[in-house]
DNA sequence: ACGCTGCAAACGGTATACTGTTTTAAACGG
DNA sequence: CCGTTTAAAACAGTATACCGTTTGCAGCGT
Protein backbone atom coordinates (compact mmCIF):
# COMPACT_ATOMS: atom_id res chain seq x y z
CA UNK A 1 0.00 0.00 0.00
CA UNK A 2 3.02 2.55 0.76
CA UNK A 3 4.58 1.70 -2.18
CA UNK A 4 0.99 2.27 -4.26
CA UNK A 5 0.59 5.37 -2.61
CA UNK A 6 4.23 6.36 -3.23
CA UNK A 7 4.01 7.55 0.98
CA UNK A 8 6.72 5.43 3.47
CA UNK A 9 4.74 2.88 5.91
CA UNK A 10 4.45 4.71 9.00
CA UNK A 11 2.01 7.16 7.67
CA UNK A 12 -0.35 4.36 6.05
CA UNK A 13 0.67 2.53 9.47
CA UNK A 14 -1.19 5.54 11.38
CA UNK A 15 -3.80 5.90 8.97
CA UNK A 16 -4.98 2.36 8.89
CA UNK A 17 -5.16 2.18 13.28
CA UNK A 18 -7.43 5.89 12.17
CA UNK A 19 -9.25 3.63 10.22
CA UNK A 20 -9.56 1.22 12.94
CA UNK A 21 -10.84 3.47 15.26
CA UNK A 22 -13.48 4.48 12.69
CA UNK A 23 -14.92 0.87 12.60
CA UNK A 24 -13.59 0.89 8.93
CA UNK A 25 -10.87 -1.30 9.52
CA UNK A 26 -9.69 -4.49 11.65
CA UNK A 27 -6.20 -6.09 12.57
CA UNK A 28 -5.62 -9.09 13.36
CA UNK A 29 -3.59 -10.68 15.92
CA UNK A 30 -0.63 -10.37 13.62
CA UNK A 31 -1.09 -7.04 13.07
CA UNK A 32 -2.31 -7.33 9.56
CA UNK A 33 -5.24 -5.05 8.41
CA UNK A 34 -8.49 -6.28 6.79
CA UNK A 35 -11.73 -4.01 5.65
CA UNK A 36 -14.02 -4.97 8.29
CA UNK A 37 -17.09 -6.54 6.60
CA UNK A 38 -20.36 -5.00 7.51
CA UNK A 39 -22.58 -7.61 9.24
CA UNK A 40 -25.84 -6.88 10.56
CA UNK A 41 -25.05 -6.89 14.49
CA UNK A 42 -22.64 -4.05 14.07
CA UNK A 43 -25.78 -1.90 12.24
CA UNK A 44 -27.96 -2.60 15.47
CA UNK A 45 -24.65 -1.68 17.91
CA UNK A 46 -24.81 1.52 16.64
CA UNK A 47 -28.29 2.51 16.59
CA UNK A 48 -28.05 1.52 20.52
CA UNK A 49 -25.42 3.60 20.77
CA UNK A 50 -26.90 6.39 18.72
CA UNK A 51 -30.14 5.40 21.22
CA UNK A 52 -28.13 6.23 24.33
CA UNK A 53 -26.03 8.76 23.28
CA UNK A 54 -28.34 11.51 21.28
CA UNK A 55 -30.98 12.08 23.42
CA UNK A 56 -28.82 12.93 26.36
CA UNK A 57 -26.59 14.93 24.11
CA UNK A 58 -29.70 16.88 23.07
CA UNK A 59 -30.78 17.94 25.94
CA UNK A 60 -27.39 19.58 27.10
CA UNK A 61 -27.15 21.22 23.99
CA UNK A 62 -30.21 22.49 24.28
CA UNK A 63 -29.19 25.77 26.22
CA UNK A 64 -26.50 26.70 23.71
CA UNK A 65 -28.86 26.33 20.46
CA UNK A 66 -31.28 28.45 22.02
CA UNK A 67 -29.79 31.74 19.74
CA UNK A 68 -27.58 29.14 17.58
CA UNK A 69 -30.15 27.49 15.93
CA UNK A 70 -29.64 29.15 12.38
CA UNK A 71 -26.94 26.27 11.73
CA UNK A 72 -29.94 23.57 12.45
CA UNK A 73 -32.30 25.65 10.08
CA UNK A 74 -30.09 25.99 7.29
CA UNK A 75 -29.49 22.51 6.94
CA UNK A 76 -32.89 21.74 7.50
CA UNK A 77 -33.72 24.20 4.22
CA UNK A 78 -31.50 22.56 2.24
CA UNK A 79 -31.89 19.26 2.81
CA UNK A 80 -35.79 20.11 1.83
CA UNK A 81 -34.10 21.27 -1.49
CA UNK A 82 -31.60 18.44 -1.68
CA UNK A 83 -31.62 16.65 -5.03
CA UNK A 84 -29.67 13.71 -4.34
CA UNK A 85 -29.76 10.60 -1.82
CA UNK A 86 -26.31 10.98 -1.35
CA UNK A 87 -26.88 14.58 -0.26
CA UNK A 88 -29.88 14.40 2.33
CA UNK A 89 -27.71 11.42 3.71
CA UNK A 90 -25.17 13.70 4.38
CA UNK A 91 -26.85 16.99 5.60
CA UNK A 92 -28.68 14.28 7.80
CA UNK A 93 -25.32 12.96 9.73
CA UNK A 94 -24.48 16.63 9.52
CA UNK A 95 -27.63 18.07 11.73
CA UNK A 96 -26.89 14.96 14.16
CA UNK A 97 -23.46 16.69 14.21
CA UNK A 98 -24.45 20.09 15.03
CA UNK A 99 -26.03 19.23 18.03
CA UNK A 100 -23.70 16.91 19.18
CA UNK A 101 -21.02 19.31 18.88
CA UNK A 102 -22.98 21.92 20.64
CA UNK A 103 -23.98 19.55 23.77
CA UNK A 104 -20.19 20.78 25.44
CA UNK A 105 -19.14 17.39 25.70
CA UNK A 106 -16.22 16.76 24.40
CA UNK A 107 -15.86 12.86 24.38
CA UNK A 108 -19.58 12.91 22.85
CA UNK A 109 -18.72 14.38 20.08
CA UNK A 110 -15.49 13.02 19.50
CA UNK A 111 -17.32 9.37 20.00
CA UNK A 112 -20.19 10.35 17.15
CA UNK A 113 -17.22 11.72 14.49
CA UNK A 114 -15.83 8.12 14.82
CA UNK A 115 -18.88 6.47 13.96
CA UNK A 116 -20.06 8.74 11.83
CA UNK A 117 -18.24 7.41 8.66
CA UNK A 118 -19.28 3.80 9.55
CA UNK A 119 -23.05 4.81 10.06
CA UNK A 120 -22.30 6.87 6.27
CA UNK A 121 -21.28 3.37 4.81
CA UNK A 122 -24.65 1.33 6.62
CA UNK A 123 -26.65 3.88 4.73
CA UNK A 124 -25.21 4.15 1.77
CA UNK A 125 -25.40 0.38 1.34
CA UNK A 126 -28.89 0.39 2.16
CA UNK A 127 -29.51 3.26 -0.66
CA UNK A 128 -28.18 0.47 -2.52
CA UNK A 129 -29.52 -2.51 -1.69
CA UNK A 130 -32.77 -1.40 -1.08
CA UNK A 131 -35.21 1.67 -2.35
CA UNK A 132 -35.29 3.36 1.18
CA UNK A 133 -35.47 7.19 1.36
CA UNK A 134 -38.66 8.01 -0.61
CA UNK A 135 -40.65 11.19 -0.06
CA UNK A 136 -42.61 9.98 2.70
CA UNK A 137 -39.21 8.75 5.03
CA UNK A 138 -37.53 12.45 4.00
CA UNK A 139 -40.54 14.29 5.57
CA UNK A 140 -40.46 12.19 8.45
CA UNK A 141 -37.09 13.12 8.99
CA UNK A 142 -37.54 16.73 8.50
CA UNK A 143 -40.48 16.84 10.59
CA UNK A 144 -38.22 15.69 13.90
CA UNK A 145 -35.43 17.82 12.77
CA UNK A 146 -38.42 20.84 12.76
CA UNK A 147 -39.49 19.93 15.76
CA UNK A 148 -35.84 19.36 17.50
CA UNK A 149 -34.87 23.11 16.54
CA UNK A 150 -38.46 24.16 17.95
CA UNK A 151 -37.40 22.89 21.08
CA UNK A 152 -33.84 24.21 21.57
CA UNK A 153 -35.60 27.47 20.42
CA UNK A 154 -37.92 27.31 23.40
CA UNK A 155 -35.21 25.63 25.47
CA UNK A 156 -37.12 22.60 26.48
CA UNK A 157 -34.28 20.40 27.08
CA UNK A 158 -36.27 17.57 28.01
CA UNK A 159 -38.40 17.54 25.56
CA UNK A 160 -35.61 17.95 23.14
CA UNK A 161 -34.42 14.31 24.90
CA UNK A 162 -37.47 12.90 24.32
CA UNK A 163 -38.13 13.85 20.47
CA UNK A 164 -34.09 12.61 20.03
CA UNK A 165 -35.18 9.42 21.19
CA UNK A 166 -38.34 8.99 19.62
CA UNK A 167 -36.76 10.58 16.34
CA UNK A 168 -33.73 7.51 16.74
CA UNK A 169 -36.26 5.07 17.48
CA UNK A 170 -38.67 5.99 14.40
CA UNK A 171 -35.27 6.28 12.49
CA UNK A 172 -34.55 2.76 13.53
CA UNK A 173 -38.00 1.37 11.94
CA UNK A 174 -38.30 2.53 8.65
CA UNK A 175 -35.13 0.86 8.12
CA UNK A 176 -35.20 -2.07 6.05
CA UNK A 177 -33.31 -4.29 8.34
CA UNK A 178 -30.00 -5.40 7.03
CA UNK A 179 -30.43 -9.17 7.60
CA UNK A 180 -33.17 -8.69 10.17
CA UNK A 181 -31.40 -7.51 13.84
CA UNK A 182 -29.99 -10.88 14.67
CA UNK A 183 -29.10 -10.34 18.43
CA UNK A 184 -26.13 -12.67 18.98
CA UNK B 1 11.49 11.57 26.19
CA UNK B 2 12.30 8.83 23.60
CA UNK B 3 15.80 9.44 24.49
CA UNK B 4 15.37 9.20 27.80
CA UNK B 5 13.35 5.74 27.35
CA UNK B 6 16.00 4.06 24.78
CA UNK B 7 13.03 4.24 22.02
CA UNK B 8 12.96 5.44 18.80
CA UNK B 9 10.45 7.99 18.35
CA UNK B 10 7.65 6.64 16.31
CA UNK B 11 7.06 3.97 18.93
CA UNK B 12 6.83 6.70 21.46
CA UNK B 13 4.75 9.07 19.26
CA UNK B 14 2.04 6.25 18.83
CA UNK B 15 2.12 5.90 22.37
CA UNK B 16 1.19 9.22 22.87
CA UNK B 17 -1.76 9.37 20.79
CA UNK B 18 -2.80 6.39 22.33
CA UNK B 19 -2.73 7.93 25.53
CA UNK B 20 -4.72 11.25 23.85
CA UNK B 21 -7.40 8.90 22.90
CA UNK B 22 -7.62 7.87 26.48
CA UNK B 23 -8.00 11.19 27.32
CA UNK B 24 -4.39 11.30 29.44
CA UNK B 25 -2.76 13.46 26.70
CA UNK B 26 -3.64 16.43 24.97
CA UNK B 27 -2.05 17.86 21.28
CA UNK B 28 -1.62 21.59 20.05
CA UNK B 29 -2.19 22.53 17.49
CA UNK B 30 1.87 22.82 16.50
CA UNK B 31 1.80 18.63 17.14
CA UNK B 32 2.96 19.08 20.59
CA UNK B 33 2.09 16.64 23.26
CA UNK B 34 0.57 17.84 26.84
CA UNK B 35 -0.34 16.02 29.78
CA UNK B 36 -4.02 17.00 29.93
CA UNK B 37 -5.08 18.57 33.12
CA UNK B 38 -8.28 17.81 34.91
CA UNK B 39 -10.92 20.19 35.03
CA UNK B 40 -14.16 19.37 36.97
CA UNK B 41 -16.64 19.45 33.20
CA UNK B 42 -14.57 16.49 32.41
CA UNK B 43 -15.42 14.54 35.51
CA UNK B 44 -19.28 16.01 34.81
CA UNK B 45 -18.78 14.39 31.24
CA UNK B 46 -17.60 11.07 32.39
CA UNK B 47 -20.72 10.41 34.78
CA UNK B 48 -23.03 11.75 31.75
CA UNK B 49 -21.67 9.39 29.35
CA UNK B 50 -21.59 6.37 32.48
CA UNK B 51 -25.38 7.15 32.97
CA UNK B 52 -25.95 6.89 29.36
CA UNK B 53 -24.31 3.78 28.37
CA UNK B 54 -23.80 1.99 31.16
CA UNK B 55 -27.64 1.54 31.78
CA UNK B 56 -28.34 0.28 28.40
CA UNK B 57 -25.01 -2.51 28.84
CA UNK B 58 -26.59 -3.93 31.69
CA UNK B 59 -29.81 -4.27 30.17
CA UNK B 60 -27.79 -5.96 26.76
CA UNK B 61 -25.97 -7.83 29.33
CA UNK B 62 -28.43 -9.64 31.10
CA UNK B 63 -28.78 -12.20 29.13
CA UNK B 64 -25.16 -13.60 28.79
CA UNK B 65 -24.24 -13.02 32.27
CA UNK B 66 -27.68 -15.06 33.70
CA UNK B 67 -25.20 -18.42 34.01
CA UNK B 68 -21.59 -16.79 33.86
CA UNK B 69 -22.53 -14.37 36.75
CA UNK B 70 -19.41 -15.73 38.78
CA UNK B 71 -16.92 -13.46 37.51
CA UNK B 72 -19.12 -10.53 39.29
CA UNK B 73 -19.78 -12.71 42.51
CA UNK B 74 -15.93 -13.45 42.64
CA UNK B 75 -15.68 -9.17 42.09
CA UNK B 76 -17.88 -8.69 45.32
CA UNK B 77 -16.42 -11.24 47.85
CA UNK B 78 -12.98 -9.60 46.90
CA UNK B 79 -14.43 -6.02 47.05
CA UNK B 80 -15.45 -7.23 50.69
CA UNK B 81 -12.25 -8.12 51.92
CA UNK B 82 -10.16 -5.57 50.32
CA UNK B 83 -7.73 -3.79 52.31
CA UNK B 84 -6.62 -0.62 50.34
CA UNK B 85 -8.48 1.51 48.74
CA UNK B 86 -6.93 1.52 45.35
CA UNK B 87 -7.60 -2.01 45.34
CA UNK B 88 -11.22 -1.07 45.77
CA UNK B 89 -11.56 1.24 42.84
CA UNK B 90 -9.97 -1.22 40.89
CA UNK B 91 -11.93 -3.98 41.62
CA UNK B 92 -15.50 -1.73 41.24
CA UNK B 93 -13.81 -0.19 37.86
CA UNK B 94 -13.17 -3.88 37.31
CA UNK B 95 -16.90 -4.98 38.08
CA UNK B 96 -18.40 -2.30 35.46
CA UNK B 97 -16.21 -3.72 33.08
CA UNK B 98 -17.24 -7.20 32.99
CA UNK B 99 -21.13 -6.06 32.86
CA UNK B 100 -19.61 -3.89 29.64
CA UNK B 101 -17.73 -6.52 27.88
CA UNK B 102 -20.43 -9.01 28.11
CA UNK B 103 -23.16 -6.34 26.43
CA UNK B 104 -21.92 -7.86 23.00
CA UNK B 105 -21.15 -4.63 21.67
CA UNK B 106 -17.47 -4.26 21.28
CA UNK B 107 -17.86 -0.18 20.28
CA UNK B 108 -19.63 0.48 23.65
CA UNK B 109 -16.56 -1.81 25.41
CA UNK B 110 -14.16 -0.70 23.45
CA UNK B 111 -15.25 3.22 24.46
CA UNK B 112 -15.34 2.35 28.22
CA UNK B 113 -11.86 0.70 28.03
CA UNK B 114 -10.97 4.31 26.92
CA UNK B 115 -12.67 5.78 29.64
CA UNK B 116 -11.35 3.76 32.34
CA UNK B 117 -7.97 5.31 32.59
CA UNK B 118 -9.42 8.60 33.11
CA UNK B 119 -11.98 7.86 35.35
CA UNK B 120 -9.48 5.79 37.76
CA UNK B 121 -7.23 9.07 38.00
CA UNK B 122 -10.27 11.30 39.25
CA UNK B 123 -10.97 8.57 41.60
CA UNK B 124 -7.85 8.35 42.56
CA UNK B 125 -7.71 12.11 43.01
CA UNK B 126 -10.70 12.65 44.84
CA UNK B 127 -9.30 9.73 47.04
CA UNK B 128 -6.19 12.65 47.67
CA UNK B 129 -7.97 15.24 47.94
CA UNK B 130 -10.96 14.63 50.03
CA UNK B 131 -11.66 11.67 52.45
CA UNK B 132 -14.12 9.40 50.58
CA UNK B 133 -14.91 6.08 50.41
CA UNK B 134 -15.82 5.05 53.97
CA UNK B 135 -17.47 2.09 55.27
CA UNK B 136 -20.70 3.54 54.38
CA UNK B 137 -19.96 4.41 50.80
CA UNK B 138 -18.31 1.15 49.94
CA UNK B 139 -21.02 -1.15 51.73
CA UNK B 140 -23.75 1.13 49.51
CA UNK B 141 -21.48 -0.29 46.04
CA UNK B 142 -21.99 -3.69 47.43
CA UNK B 143 -25.66 -3.29 47.83
CA UNK B 144 -26.07 -1.71 44.31
CA UNK B 145 -23.55 -4.27 42.95
CA UNK B 146 -25.50 -7.36 44.59
CA UNK B 147 -28.54 -6.17 43.56
CA UNK B 148 -27.02 -6.11 39.85
CA UNK B 149 -26.26 -9.61 40.05
CA UNK B 150 -29.45 -10.91 41.50
CA UNK B 151 -31.10 -8.97 38.53
CA UNK B 152 -29.20 -10.62 36.28
CA UNK B 153 -29.77 -13.92 37.53
CA UNK B 154 -33.16 -13.37 37.25
CA UNK B 155 -32.49 -12.57 33.76
CA UNK B 156 -34.75 -9.05 34.53
CA UNK B 157 -33.33 -6.96 31.58
CA UNK B 158 -35.06 -3.53 32.78
CA UNK B 159 -34.73 -4.25 36.69
CA UNK B 160 -31.01 -4.28 35.99
CA UNK B 161 -31.34 -1.45 33.75
CA UNK B 162 -32.82 0.79 36.00
CA UNK B 163 -30.42 -0.29 39.15
CA UNK B 164 -27.61 0.06 36.91
CA UNK B 165 -29.33 3.69 36.29
CA UNK B 166 -29.58 4.48 40.00
CA UNK B 167 -26.57 3.03 41.25
CA UNK B 168 -24.71 5.71 38.78
CA UNK B 169 -26.63 8.65 40.00
CA UNK B 170 -26.30 7.33 43.75
CA UNK B 171 -22.40 7.39 43.15
CA UNK B 172 -22.46 10.78 41.75
CA UNK B 173 -24.13 11.92 44.63
CA UNK B 174 -21.67 10.50 47.24
CA UNK B 175 -19.27 12.29 44.98
CA UNK B 176 -17.31 15.47 46.87
CA UNK B 177 -18.27 17.77 44.22
CA UNK B 178 -14.67 18.33 42.22
CA UNK B 179 -15.04 22.22 42.22
CA UNK B 180 -19.04 21.66 41.95
CA UNK B 181 -20.50 21.06 38.74
CA UNK B 182 -19.87 23.75 36.56
CA UNK B 183 -22.72 23.75 33.58
CA UNK B 184 -20.57 26.00 31.35
C1' DA C 1 -1.63 -37.75 -4.21
C1' DC C 2 -0.65 -35.95 0.12
C1' DG C 3 1.88 -34.17 3.93
C1' DC C 4 6.30 -32.45 5.67
C1' DT C 5 10.51 -29.70 5.42
C1' DG C 6 13.09 -25.81 4.34
C1' DC C 7 14.01 -21.67 1.97
C1' DA C 8 12.96 -17.22 -0.13
C1' DA C 9 9.96 -13.41 -0.26
C1' DA C 10 6.91 -10.41 2.18
C1' DC C 11 5.63 -8.41 6.30
C1' DG C 12 5.32 -5.75 10.89
C1' DG C 13 7.70 -3.08 14.09
C1' DT C 14 11.24 0.06 15.05
C1' DA C 15 15.82 2.37 14.73
C1' DT C 16 18.11 5.85 12.04
C1' DA C 17 18.31 9.69 8.79
C1' DC C 18 16.52 13.59 6.35
C1' DT C 19 13.67 17.91 5.68
C1' DG C 20 10.96 21.75 6.60
C1' DT C 21 9.07 24.33 10.52
C1' DT C 22 8.76 26.18 15.10
C1' DT C 23 10.95 27.68 19.26
C1' DT C 24 14.58 29.93 21.72
C1' DA C 25 17.79 33.12 22.71
C1' DA C 26 21.50 35.91 21.57
C1' DA C 27 22.96 39.92 18.99
C1' DC C 28 21.62 44.26 17.40
C1' DG C 29 19.39 48.85 17.05
C1' DG C 30 16.24 52.06 18.84
C1' DC D 1 15.93 49.00 28.81
C1' DC D 2 13.00 47.07 25.44
C1' DG D 3 11.56 45.53 20.90
C1' DT D 4 13.37 43.53 16.48
C1' DT D 5 16.17 40.55 13.91
C1' DT D 6 18.48 36.39 13.03
C1' DA D 7 20.90 32.20 13.72
C1' DA D 8 21.13 27.85 16.19
C1' DA D 9 18.80 24.27 18.49
C1' DA D 10 14.74 21.51 19.03
C1' DC D 11 10.95 19.54 17.02
C1' DA D 12 7.22 17.01 14.04
C1' DG D 13 6.55 14.31 10.22
C1' DT D 14 8.20 11.07 7.10
C1' DA D 15 11.52 8.47 4.16
C1' DT D 16 14.90 4.80 4.46
C1' DA D 17 17.17 0.89 6.62
C1' DC D 18 17.42 -3.05 9.63
C1' DC D 19 15.78 -7.18 12.08
C1' DG D 20 13.03 -10.85 13.65
C1' DT D 21 8.82 -13.25 12.29
C1' DT D 22 5.32 -14.97 9.33
C1' DT D 23 3.76 -16.59 4.92
C1' DG D 24 3.83 -19.04 0.65
C1' DC D 25 5.62 -22.44 -2.08
C1' DA D 26 8.84 -25.54 -4.05
C1' DG D 27 11.14 -29.82 -3.30
C1' DC D 28 11.32 -33.89 -0.85
C1' DG D 29 9.78 -38.26 1.20
C1' DT D 30 6.17 -41.40 2.18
Amino acid sequence: MARQLGVSRVPVREALFTLEREGLVEFSATGRAYVKELVPHDFEELFILRLALEPPAARLAAPRLRANARALEDNIEATAGARSLAEVTHLDLDFHQIILEASGQTRLAKLWRSLRSELQLWLERLHRTHEIQTKATRQKTLGAHRELVTCFKEEAPAAAERVMRQHIQGWREWLPMPGDAQES
